[in-house]
RNA sequence: GGGCGAUUAGCUCAGUUGGUUAGAGCGCCUCUCUGAUAAGGAGGAGGUCCCAGGUUCGAGUCCUGGAUCGCCCA
């Protein structure tokens, strides 16, 4: 929904958005859901299978797939061309990507080299990292610190492993460079490690003889006498001593053993040193004695010569004898068990091996500075992630590993003769040329059987295609591109929208989307893919659980949908919190979004329409537009504009939430105030304010679009429909709706902070609105009274008053009390503030009142001063607040400066006009409960005490105006008994009885 | 084990450059308005601002450490 709002904003902007939709359609997890619906679990049974006609599985199964991704993004609204969408999948698209990876060739970025990566033994496959998050379990394992003599010299190094099983694969130790070693003396034995761990590892009170940093010991030692275990194709002898700083002395001895056949860290720290045999470019070079099955091979020998071939790496009981084994040969310092998370495949739950596997790289880390450069010219929301996670994750950099021997996916297209030499494809049309076939479909197995001739000098060999698919996230990120079949046309199409103004996935795509985007970008030497990046939070259930189906807590999208709508799902999703931060959802949060929101937007809508209709005859004559001199009209469209404004601005800047909370807060003012206040102007079907909530009414349903599409353009479509849709209208700027009046808005906020204050004195007294009072008294001071006095009108008839009387001094109303502030005094006073406060609040209130008050900004004319610590200082009006104190005995509400006190009698008059309005309030109920229209005259007669009769007919003509009575009897009258009545009830009103009767007219 | 983020009322969330008594909505209780409203308004109950230190005259806010949850990576 975040990938739908920006852009529709924007159209209504005036930019044209291409809407082409997309589909990522290559990969392990298709293949993986073709081998549940066939059954398979194995490599093996797939090519028994056959891999045509399990890639055309694959395709089925991608294509059922979208069926059910187009219904629902239809149904979100997500405004997309699902009819051009690019697919993965097609020839045009792999063509590109072809062409992709032939550039990065010609840059010589692309190798082929080994590197350890997860693997599943028992499946022998490389899994990718989701995969391996998929199967993290906490297990025990036995952990064992070793001694490896220096090769001259007495001392031992101490290094500790919790892989046992890594030793035969060892071929150097490191240290870190900068940390501190030492060597130490227990018992007849010399050793060294970190200074840091000797406690750990050695206990209390162990003799330190000399301190040496990790350089140091490397100039010092040099090598140790290695390999550990007995191999059989390696003689005794010096293996190096290696410093580099993945090595900390936070756990074991600060010293660690590097078999770069099972370690990342290992690989690549071994790969750099020229001491090593090891190149990672160079097939044949990597010491591994680990089969693809998980299996030593015939050269791990124990030490009295026996051979471990053949033994499963990872079996508890092969542990055990390696263990025995180093301690018979005398390297076993001890053992001991640790306990750690360890992933295991989450098809089989085999353990999962670090294992140095052949791949194909594509040599990023060569781009570091270059993909660093261009994270900086793109804006992050929130900003934190870019040089926090993603900025981290680019430092971090290390060549991708492209290639994935499996079946459904882009064809790496990379063939290559028995002597090594390389060719690769960049276009069909060459692969054509030089194979003399063309194919239809370019996934496998067909390209498998295309070979082509060696084309290198003196090479007359046949150059097969290596066997291997590409990374999905290649796809994915070539797609800015590939979608177009560029370069091989639409090259214009490319240019015209490259780069993208904004992206936008959860933030689990850190290494994902957003990554292979800017890397592929990067590699084929263009600016950054996208300007912005719009990263979402996940989305969490009630408690805060992610949503798993194995825990069964997801929420079906269509339930939600089915129960509150798609502007509703939509809404919740993008006020309800700051996007990035993630969701709890709950379907009641939807609920409450639409109570607020959606069903007050649509009462409001409907007011207008339920009266524009009655009125239709009055508003059709009008011809020209009615002059706005209402401030209540001036102020709504001010309103309006200033949140049309302000909406556009938040969503310029990537906000939808705080957009969307200003919609909510014009919506609530337009409702509970503009259409409250003006609801008779409706009924006598004043033009100004038809033509002002009309207004307002579109405006609102313009800035809505982008967020709640049907019901924004439902409204539009009644209220104007000159255009087709909402959607093709222009986004409302502030300027389209005139200037704003400020200074109205701040009028208006007065007088409604004066309503309020009035009001909370009639609860406090227990009076209600419906009885007139004599007066209100308000406090307000100079420009304050101004604002108040302008809308009076309002105030008098929102508190039922007769009168507003304004005081300036609120001493009538009560007393002052002065407090410091301390936000201009605390720098002033520093730590002497509470005492500066404290002789604030010992000054005269009335003084200061009276001074501040004739001050107004004056500072200088303030001639109050304070003296503390030594220091005097003369207050300034910003320097005290004043608040008022209740007295006893008033009915005044009060709120910082401002009161609003009432005046309780009641006499005669203002109670029957009191009681004539409770009994109009009483018939509208009756009229309601009959089942009357709201326009249907009536003949009615009251009947029961005296006082309410009297009431009645002294008000008279507003009784009957109020309720459309043509016709109204009062107590005894003589046609009374004469009419017969459709329906009558009996109520109370201040404890006195009164029956209603009445009937249609 | 490392990195990033979060933690504020029963629930969902605001909280600006550090400033006086920390807010809103929902839910609950009392009262009230209403011929657009399953609305609105007033009041009440409800808080160890995750914990512990520190900086400061003053910390929900800044710093350090820890806890819990989530994500990413090992």
């Amino acid at each position: 929904m975040f990938k739908d709002i920006y852009p529709r904003f924007q159209t209504m902007r005036g930019y044209q958005v291409q809407r082409k939709g997309g589909w990522d359609c290559h990969g392990l997890p298709v293949e993986i859901a073709v081998e549940q619906e066939l059954g398979i679990r194995s490599k093996a049974e797939i090519e028994q299978f056959g891999i045509a006609e399990f890639n055309a599985k694959c395709r089925a199964s991608v294509f059922t797939f979208l069926e059910e991704w187009n219904r629902l993004t239809e149904r979100i609204g997500f405004w997309l061309d699902l009819d051009d969408a690019y697919r993965t999948l097609d020839e045009s698209y792999i063509e590109s990507v072809w062409w992709a990876l032939a550039q990065i060739h010609e840059r010589g970025l692309l190798y082929e080299g080994r590197k350890v990566v997860p693997y599943c033994p028992r499946c022998e496959t490389t899994l990718s990292s989701h995969e391996v998050a998929l199967g993290y379990r906490d297990i025990v394992e036995e952990s064992v610190f070793i001694k490896l003599p220096v090769l001259s010299g007495e001392e031992k190094l101490l290094v500790w492993t919790t892989t046992p099983w890594t030793l035969p694969g060892n071929v150097a130790v490191a240290v870190s460079p900068d940390a501190t070693y030492a060597k130490v003396q227990v018992g007849d034995e010399m050793f060294v490690l970190a200074e840091a761990r000797i406690e750990a590892v050695l206990g209390d009170g162990t003799e330190i003889l000399e301190r040496f940093s990790g350089l140091e010991l490397v100039e010092k030692y040099k090598a140790y006498q290695g390999p550990i275990f007995r191999l059989a194709d390696r003689e005794p002898g010096g293996l190096p001593i290696l410093a580099d700083s993945f090595v900390t002395t936070e756990d074991g001895t600060g010293i660690v053993h590097l078999a770069p056949a099972f370690g990342e860290d290992d690989y690549r720290v071994a790969g750099a040193a020229p001491e090593i045999p090891f190149d990672p470019t160079q097939p044949g070079t990597l010491y591994n004695p680990v089969r693809g099955d998980g299996t030593y091979d015939d050269r791990v020998l124990s030490h009295d010569g026996r051979s471990y071939e053949g033994r499963f790496v990872k079996d508890p009981a092969l542990t055990k004898e390696l263990i025995a084994d180093l301690r018979e040969r005398g390297l076993l310092l001890r053992e001991q068990e640790y306990e750690h998370s360890y992933p295991h495949c989450w098809r089989c739950g085999t353990p999962l091996l670090y294992y140095a596997k052949s791949s194909w790289y594509i040599a990023t880390s060569a781009l570091r500075d270059e993909l660093l450069a261009a994270n900086e010219t793109v804006a992050w929301h929130p900003p934190h992630v870019k040089h926090g996670r993603f900025g981290d994750w680019l430092s971090n950099n290390v060549d991708w590993a492209l290639s994935r021997e499996r079946y459904w996916g882009t064809p790496l297209p990379v063939w290559r003769c028995p002597d090594g030499h390389l060719r690769v494809i960049g276009s069909f049309s060459e692969l054509a040329d030089l194979a003399g076939t063309a194919l239809e479909d370019h996934h496998r197995p067909y390209v498998d059987d295309l070979s082509i001739a060696c084309a290198e000098p003196g090479c007359k060999q046949t150059m097969e295609r290596v066997p291997e698919v590409i990374d999905v996230w290649f796809d994915s990120g070539a797609m800015p591109f590939a979608q177009h079949h560029f370069p091989f046309e639409h090259e214009d199409v490319f240019a015209e929208r490259y780069p993208a103004d904004f992206i936008c996935e959860a933030q689990d795509q850190t290494r994902g989307w957003f990554y292979s985007l800017l890397v592929i970008a990067t590699l084929l030497g263009k600016q950054a893919p996208y300007k912005n990046v719009v990263c979402l939070g996940l989305i969490l259930d009630e408690d805060g659980q992610k949503m798993s189906k194995s825990k069964g807590n997801t929420v079906e999208p269509w339930q939600v949908l089915d129960a509150y709508g798609a502007d509703a799902f939509r809404w919740y999703f993008f006020t309800s919190k700051a996007p990035w931060d993630g969701y709890r959802f709950s379907a009641e949060t939807i609920g409450e979004g639409v109570r607020l929101f959606l069903k007050q937007l649509w009462s409001t809508y409907f007011f207008y329409v339920l009266y524009a209709e009655a009125n239709a005859s009055v508003l059709g004559e009008a011809s020209e537009p009615a002059e706005l001199t209402d401030d209540l009209d001036r102020w709504a469209l001010s309103r309006t504009a200033a949140t049309a404004q302000l909406v556009a601005e938040r969503l310029d800047a990537y906000d939808a939430t705080s957009a969307g909370r200003a919609i909510a807060g014009l919506l609530d003012e337009l409702s509970n105030w503009y259409v409250r206040r003006s609801r008779r102007r409706f009924w006598d079907g004043d033009q100004a304010a038809f033509e002002t909530l009309r207004t307002c009414l579109l405006t609102v349903a313009k800035l809505l679009a982008p967020f709640c599409p049907f019901i924004a353009d439902e409204i539009y479509d009644n209220l104007d429909g000159t255009l087709e849709s909402v959607h093709l209208c222009d986004f409302p700027t502030g300027e389209l709706l005139g200037e704003r009046d400020v200074e109205l808005e701040q009028r208006m906020a007065l007088a409604r902070e004066t309503v309020r204050l009035g009001l909370g004195a009639r609860g406090k007294a227990k009076i209600k609105v419906r009885q007139p009072l004599a007066e209100a008294i308000v406090v307000a001071d100079g420009r304050e009274r101004a604002a108040i006095e302008r809308l009076v009108d309002v105030v008098r008839e929102e508190l039922n008053v007769k009168r507003v009387r304004f005081v300036a001094a609120a001493e009538e109303l009560g007393s002052y009390e002065v407090k410091a502030n301390y936000r201009t005094l605390g720098p002033l006073f520093g730590k002497d503030m509470p005492r500066a406060a404290e002789a604030i609040a010992a000054l005269d209130p009335a003084r200061v009142a009276s001074i501040v008050a004739t001050a107004g900004n004056e500072i200088d004319s303030a001639k109050i001063g304070i003296a503390v610590a030594g220091r005097e200082h003369t207050l300034s009006a910003e320097d005290v607040i004043l608040t008022m104190k209740a007295p006893e005995g008033y009915s005044v509400e009060r709120e910082g400066a401002h009161a609003v006190a009432l005046d309780l009698t009641i006499d005669d008059d203002l109670r029957a006009e009191g009681q004539a309005r409770e009994i109009v309030h009483a018939i509208q109920n009756a009229r309601k409960a009959a089942g009357l229209e709201v326009e249907d005259r009536i003949e009615s007669r009251l009947e029961g005490d005296e006082a309410l009769i009297e009431a009645a007919r002294e008000h008279r003509d507003y009784v009957a105006g109020e309720t459309l009575a043509v016709k109204l009897d009062l107590g005894d009258d003589v046609s009374a008994t004469a009419a017969a009545m459709d329906y009558s009830e009996q109520t109370e009103i201040d404890g006195l009885s009164l029956s209603i009767s009445l009937r249609r007219s």
